[in-house]
DNA sequence: GCCATGCGTAAGTAGTAACTTACGCATGGT
DNA sequence: ACCATGCGTAAGTTACTACTTACGCATGGC
């Protein structure tokens, strides 16, 4: 097993204690103990979190003496960028059609499902 | 009570059928029934959905006759497009102080919590 | 006035997921 | 060799949430 199962990114973003983590992350690399620190839950939730941020290819870690650095990754990061623009540009889009539908209510404009 | 009560817009796209049912609505303006006929879920779970984007500020609503016809809304996204891209360039400047830190491991570069 | 359409909400249920504590393995210093 | 530090994982519990069916209210056509 090469662990090809992934995490979706706004499922991985979207608990506010795993936010937070990721972050602490994208502040500034850190170890586990050290992020912990700072939040109010227990280190192995922190783990566990930082697991979920691997997994959706948030976060990337290294070894370093008996240190896990923690560091943030732009890859889980892009897919999540892309999806947002695409939702905005559709909705201006649709906002585009919604007001020209307003001025011939007669017309069928396009919609979604047509 | 004005309905004060707000949703935090990653909860509410990190299920995927709310996403999908956000997703079909930003491509085009539709009413309740319309969109759970593309959906593999019961017309009641996409009324449910459409009150957490609603709560979210990611769609509207507007009645039109007997339908409620819901379109996007930028303030939601809005949101999510600033802490997205406060990320990356979080991250961006992160890399560079690890880059930075990997030629000169004495000192110590800023970190997220000094 | 009456029936059909469109929709929101209530109630109940099953699955998920975020947390805790306990444990075990690896690394580094002495 | 030994102990301390750092961390991942297993097991168990609790809370949430996404779904279903059933119901009730409003709007529009006849």
């Amino acid at each position: 097993m090469v662990e090809t199962s992934t995490v979706d990114p706004w499922h991985a973003l979207a608990d506010p204690t795993r936010r937070e983590v990721f972050a602490r992350v994208a502040r500034g690399q850190g170890s586990v103990t050290e992020i912990a620190r700072d939040l109010p839950v227990s280190r192995p939730a922190v783990s566990q979190h930082l697991r979920v941020l691997l997994d959706a290819r948030l976060v990337d870690v290294r070894r370093q003496g008996r240190e896990r650095l923690y560091q943030p990754r732009l890859s889980g990061l892009d897919g999540l960028r892309r999806e947002l623009d695409s939702y905005w540009n559709q909705t201006l889009s649709t906002f585009k059609d919604v007001a020209e539908q307003a001025y011939e209510p007669t017309a069928a404009p396009p919609e979604g499902a047509p």
